[in-house]
Formats: C-alpha cells, sequence, structure tokens
DNA sequence: AATAGCACTCGTGATGATAGAGTGCCAGCC
DNA sequence: GGCTGGCACTCTATCATCACGAGTGCTATT
C-alpha cells in the first residue's frame, strides 16, 4: 500500500474514533499535518473504499472505516505510547494491592479496567474447577454441623456445611474423616463420586447421610458454572451508537449467559500470550458490530488462569486501551501468583 | 369512596396493565361488565383525576393510573387468584431442589422469579457476615500452603489459602490452631483485629507473618460487599417505557451499585413479614418512575436472611407477581432452612 | 342523574420544500 | 502524469404544514 494512502486511512481512522462519525475529505485535509487538498484525498479515500477499508454510508456522507479498515489500522500504522506504560503500572499496582483474595483481585482488576477506559471491564476465570482432589477434611463445627473442605490439586478449597450424623462424636469424626481421606485421596470428583457410591452400597462407612451430601457435592461441583466479573456496563450506554436498543439487549443478554462471551474468550486462550483485539463482526456476537473487545489471558499460581479485558464501542482508542489491558493483566498475573 | 368510582378505576387500571396505553372512555364503556355510556364515564373519570388517582398525559389522551391510582387498586381492588399457589408450589419446589447449596438455592431463586414474571428476579443476602468468630482452625494443604477456616457463630464459613511459614510442621501447626483458636474464640471481628495486632506487638506466636495474614483478612472481611443474584434483566427491555436510554442507564447503575438497591430493600427489612410492593416513584431511585419491585423477606436457618422479589415495569400484573414472589420466599425459607 | 351531541385540543403521521454536506468527475494547471 | 479547483449531483436531516383520529369537557336534553 502507498504511503500516502497509509496516511490518508490513519487519519480518517483517528477522525473517526474521536467523533464516532463519518468523515469527509474536507475534514482530513484541514485537520491533517499535510497539504494535500479535498479532491485529491477524495481520490485516494475511493480507492480505500474499493479495497475495502473504508465505506460510505451513503452518498454524501464522509467515509466510515470498515472493521478490516479498523484492523489495518491496529496491526500496521497504530503506535503505542510507550509512556503511558508507567504511569498506568503504579495506578494498577496500588489499585490490586489492596485486594484481600483472589476474588478480590479480579473484582478489582475488572473495577479498574472500566475506570481506566471507561467502557465495560471483564475478567473470567477458567480452569478453578477441582480436577483432582488433594485431601479432604472433616471439621467439627457445632453438636449439630460438621464442615467438609476438600482442596484440589491445584490449591483450590471448596467447603461446605453438613449437617452432622446423630451420635457421631468428635472422635468418630476424626477417625471418618482419615478414613474418608484415605479413600478419596488423589482421585478425581467423577473417581470421587464413583467410589463413593460404592462405599454406600458396601454400608462400609456407616454414615450414609454423610456419604450422601458428599456425592452431590462432587456432582454439583462438576456443573459450576464459571465465574466472570463485569464493571462499568452503564458507562456503555454513553455512546449513541451503543445506546440502540437491539445492541443493549444484545449485551446484556451476553453478560447474562456467559456461555457466548466465554467461547469468544477462550480464543484468547488458544492464541500466544499478549493482547487480543476483536473489532465489530470479528466476534460473531449478533447485534453487536458496533462493538469491540480488547483481551489478554493472565496466570496466576496454583492454576488460576484466565482472560480479561475490555468491552467497549468500535471506535475506541485502541491505542490507549490496549497498554491498560496489558498492563492490568501482567499485575493480576503477578500478585495472584505472588500471594495464592 | 363511591362503588361506581371504585369500579371504574380498576377498569383503567387492568386496561393499562394490559396495554401500558392510557385508556379512553370508550373503551371502559366497551368492554367492562357495565352498560354505562361513554360520557358518564367521563365524569366518574374526571372526578378521579381531580382525587389524584389518574391522570392524562395530554388533554386527547385517555387516562393512566397514577402511582397513588395503582396503589389503591392494588391494595383495596385487586384480587389475588388463590389457585395459582397451588400450581406454583410445585415448580418452585422442583426448581429449588435441584440446588446444591446457599448461593445455589439463591441463584435458582433469583432464576425462577425472572422466568416466571418476565421480569428480572432479585436476590439479596444480609447478614451473612460475620460478627462473632466461633471457631477458627488451620489445616495443613501441602508443605508450602496452609488453609485458616473461620466458622462464625451464625455457622457461616469463610476459608482462605495462606502460605505456610518456614520450618513449620504439621504438628507445630496444630499447636498454633489450638493457641489461635482459644485466643480468637467468641470474639468479633474487630476484636480479632485487636487481638491479633497485640500478639504480633508481644510476638508471642512466633508466627508473625501468619498473624500479620490473619490480620489482613479480618479487616478485609469487615468491608466485604453484600452478595445479590439478578437475572432476566434482558427481558425488562422489552417494555418500550423502560427502553428509554435514561431508564436503562438507571437500571444497569443501580444493579451495579449495589447500595442503594440495598437500602431501599433494607426498608423490606423492617417491615412486618409478607410481600411488599413499591410502585414507581414510591421508591426514591431517579429515572426509574416507571419501575415498580415487588419484595419479600425469606429467612433460612442459620440466621441466613435476605431480601427477594421482582423488579419489573409500573403497569406490571401485580396479582399474578405477588403469589409468585411470596411462594418463592418462602420455598426458599423452608429449603435453606432445612438444609443448611 | 344519566346521556347524547358538539366544539375543542392535542398528538401523530404524511407530505413537501430547503439547506447542508460530501461526493464524483472533468477540465485545466504545474 | 499527478494534483487541484469547480461544478453538478445525490442524499439526509430538519422544519413547517396539513389532515386525521382520538378523547375530552361542556351543555342541553331526557
Amino acid at each position: 500500500m502507498k504511503q500516502r494512502h497509509e496516511y490518508i486511512l490513519g487519519e480518517v481512522v483517528k477522525a473517526y474514533l474521536d467523533t464516532g462519525l463519518p468523515v469527509g475529505s474536507r475534514l482530513v485535509s484541514e485537520q491533517g499535518g499535510t497539504d494535500l487538498s479535498p479532491a485529491t484525498i477524495r481520490n485516494v479515500m475511493n480507492d480505500l473504499e474499493r479495497a475495502g477499508l473504508l465505506y460510505s454510508p451513503h452518498t454524501s456522507a464522509g467515509r466510515v472505516p470498515t472493521d478490516t479498515g479498523l484492523r489495518y489500522f491496529v496491526d500496521s500504522l497504530m503506535v503505542v505510547d510507550s509512556d503511558i506504560h508507567a504511569r498506568l503500572d503504579a495506578e494498577v499496582a496500588q489499585s490490586l494491592a489492596g485486594a484481600a483474595d483472589t476474588k478480590g483481585v479480579l473484582r478489582r482488576a475488572s473495577d479498574e479496567l472500566a475506570s481506566l477506559t471507561h467502557f465495560a471491564g471483564l475478567v473470567t476465570v477458567h480452569e478453578k474447577r477441582i480436577r483432582q482432589v488433594r485431601s479432604i477434611s472433616l471439621i467439627p463445627v457445632s453438636s449439630e454441623r460438621i464442615l467438609a473442605v476438600i482442596v484440589s490439586d491445584a490449591g483450590e478449597v471448596q467447603n461446605r456445611l453438613l449437617v452432622r450424623p446423630p451420635r457421631m462424636d468428635d472422635a468418630a469424626l476424626a477417625l471418618a474423616s482419615g478414613q474418608l481421606n484415605d479413600l478419596l485421596h488423589d482421585c478425581s470428583l467423577a473417581e470421587m463420586r464413583r467410589r463413593l457410591i460404592r462405599e454406600m452400597e458396601a454400608d462400609r462407612l456407616k454414615v450414609r447421610e454423610l456419604i450422601e451430601a458428599l456425592k452431590n457435592w462432587a456432582e454439583a461441583a462438576e456443573t459450576e458454572e464459571p465465574e466472570i466479573f463485569v464493571r462499568g456496563q452503564p458507562q456503555l450506554l454513553e455512546f449513541p451508537e451503543i445506546g440502540m436498543l437491539d445492541t443493549v439487549r444484545s449485551l446484556m443478554a451476553a453478560f447474562e449467559e456467559k456461555e457466548h462471551l466465554l467461547d469468544l474468550v477462550n480464543e484468547v486462550e488458544r492464541t500466544e500470550t499478549g493482547v487480543k483485539i476483536f473489532i465489530g463482526r470479528e466476534h460473531a456476537l449478533v447485534n453487536m458490530e458496533q462493538i469491540s473487545m480488547v483481551l489478554a489471558r493472565y496466570r496466576g499460581a496454583e492454576n488460576v488462569v484466565g482472560t480479561l479485558g475490555v468491552i467497549g464501542p468500535r471506535r475506541m482508542h485502541y491505542d490507549r486501551v490496549l497498554p491498560i489491558v496489558d498492563c492490568t493483566a501482567r499485575w493480576v498475573s503477578r500478585v495472584l501468583g505472588g500471594q495464592l
């Protein structure tokens, strides 16, 4: 592509990102650091339109970059201000430092993404499920309740209050706890369920209710919903192109039915590390052609991994958002890696 | 109020609930079980308007019930179909039965509220915070991690993975666990924090890092966010009176900043048990004049209490929604009371 | 007391004219 | 040959106008 064409594409994109409106040849001629006449620019824009990088909503509107146009801009033309990283770093670090636990870190991360970008911040967690049981213990809580705690090989913990079987004192409980631990040590949830059923049939452990409860738990844990933290949705409505009723509906639906979002987000998973940008139709979410996403993976210690990023209008300033997402992902990884 | 006036108010309200549009005298005259002429009805409607129960958006539109008009309808005119309870009961019970734990029950409840009413279902949890520590225990997890578990006097459990101090074997851990338990047994979170600080200063327990971590935890737990489950928000957008941009924005903001919602919801708390209805401006949420809420308390065992209900358009069929909320609250209470 | 009729008001939707923005193309200029 | 100024053209957004329909309030009538 000729240098002039690149230059003009860049100018059109920049103007579009600022205003969200179609940009005409005159504007480019006047604002840009060039002294080309509108007519010349029109010719170039015509070429760009034929190449599929721009398009006109109608005859006498200016041009708007297509998804491919924006993509070209992001991939080849955009320069990310490197100074920004330094300023961001402190801000993000401070915000995450105050968090108490993993959940808190992720919540704050989504908060921070939202407030830095003024779009919606999104953090998802994958792989948190217990795949392999490392240990299980039963702890007395009161005369009527006991607490069961399962720790996975990934260090993830789940616990639940259970009803204490009648006539089971603390000693018996400790014994049962040991037995259970021997039985279930290092097996998967499915295996755990199977073994518990076998035990129930054999009625070896005498505490049928307890085992039943554990079995139900194992079943439930397998089908648990993935978690997702979203902040700043209302901010999106400020953008008229998103304020369309259909878009809002789809957006809310997407956040509520997390599956679609997660499918998409999994793609980032498969990509190399780094930030991945989806522009307009590049994600396949319907009614969300006006929406872009900037996502990155993070990876804490203990197999806590996931995706975080920003959902905003197609016309966001990718050069500012990209370092924000990148920086946040790095810090989340660092904080989680250090603390958990 | 004269019987005829009540009758006509009722007809207007019913028609309004169906269509959401202003209703004129002719419509009432034709649909209703009366043979009064439109002119007569106009006179009555005029009286009702002066009484503040109806109002006209403009000269030649029909009448719309005011908040007070709807309130009068709900309090005095509405008859709740009692058959509905029986059908609901089975449905709700079945839906909640499948849930694995408290959180699951609440999530399903909000789901069920949303799908039964086609509005947004809302479930909040109060009083789940730990006020008084009943017991604390440290459990070995791996050579590098230990699990700290705090059980409150309300039976609520919180746990957290901590880094195991170097050179602390399982025996030392058990010892420390006992000591801590003696120290912190039956004290409030604030008190727990104070004692831990004192211990740190005296350096009596030798495991400074551990205590520090616990202290941080106590601080974080005090400021923890209340939980809230919302489902079915997108369904609200189907109603044109809610599809207004301002309303949507306020709605999303309200769900995101839970404080306002919770303030409101706390009012239900103070009321006697039963279902409480907020119509339009009766709640003080700005930009949400077109929105009503139907809320009820639930109360499980172990001090798990909260509020649940429905957020929908002002023109909802209160006679159908009311039993749904009521029934759900009862079942949530029952299920949580039985299982926890 | 209820009704019928009528004049009046107001919002809605269609129509048409106008101004403005921006293009495409052509002829001329460097 | 590439760039530019000029011009005709197209399309949209906006506004005023108009007719229509809906519904009311009032008054005369039964």
